[in-house]
DNA sequence: GGTCCATATTGCCACACGGTTATGCGTTGC
DNA sequence: GCAACGCATAACCGTGTGGCAATATGGACC
């Protein structure tokens, strides 16, 4: 397995959902457990695939491991996104100005 | 094949491209074909699942099959991403006040 | 040291994905 | 009509994914 992208990375509904939850702020991965009706591994699993695309930071604090989020990866995709929202910004005003001159 | 997410739509390479070329505007499946490094089925396979996950409109003409972007599913990622957007400019906004206070 | 707790890793499996070549199918132009 | 064009679909294949149960790891507490 080698790294995924945060594109791929974020293909998952349960991961995005991960991240979600870390947006209230660090969180043990026990608690993603409880929230996610996946099995633990499985919660693992994905976990690692976000700390591998970077999204996430793990802590280690006694014998639980601590999850936050690391939003750089986030800030390329939406970089990514950037143009397109002026494409279709664009096609809005086309289309209140068609109103505005056919009303 | 059931119908894919946008996002699952974007996490291919090859798919992003094409939707990057086709804010350009409208094009031909072919002329796609030839800016991609990718077998013509190729193409048209990832064509068929922009299509299905409602990224982008065909148009028939003659025998050409014109593609052009529909950036709905876009808007969805781009509000899914927008509180994270929130989110790690309140931690600019933090480092910044740090570095004022602690210059 | 031993036991329990929290999490990660492994092994397994069904299935979807992305690629290719070969083929089908409607349209155009001779 | 028929050959060529433009594109979609079919058939096939190797590989990765996402799920689970079972097991390993490592800290905490006695």
């Amino acid at each position: 397995m080698d790294r995924m992208s945060a594109y791929a990375a974020l293909a998952e509904p349960h991961r995005r959902r991960i991240l979600d939850l870390l947006r209230d702020g660090e969180r043990p991965a026990g608690d993603l457990v409880e929230r996610l009706d996946l099995s633990q591994p499985g919660v693992s699993k994905h976990l690692r695939v976000l700390r591998e695309a970077g999204l996430v930071n793990v802590r280690t604090d006694g014998r639980r491991r601590l999850y936050s989020l690391r939003p750089d990866p986030l800030v390329e995709v939406d970089q990514w996104i950037a143009p397109y929202r002026v494409y279709w910004s664009n096609r809005l005003d086309a289309l209140e100005r068609h109103l505005e001159e056919h009303p």
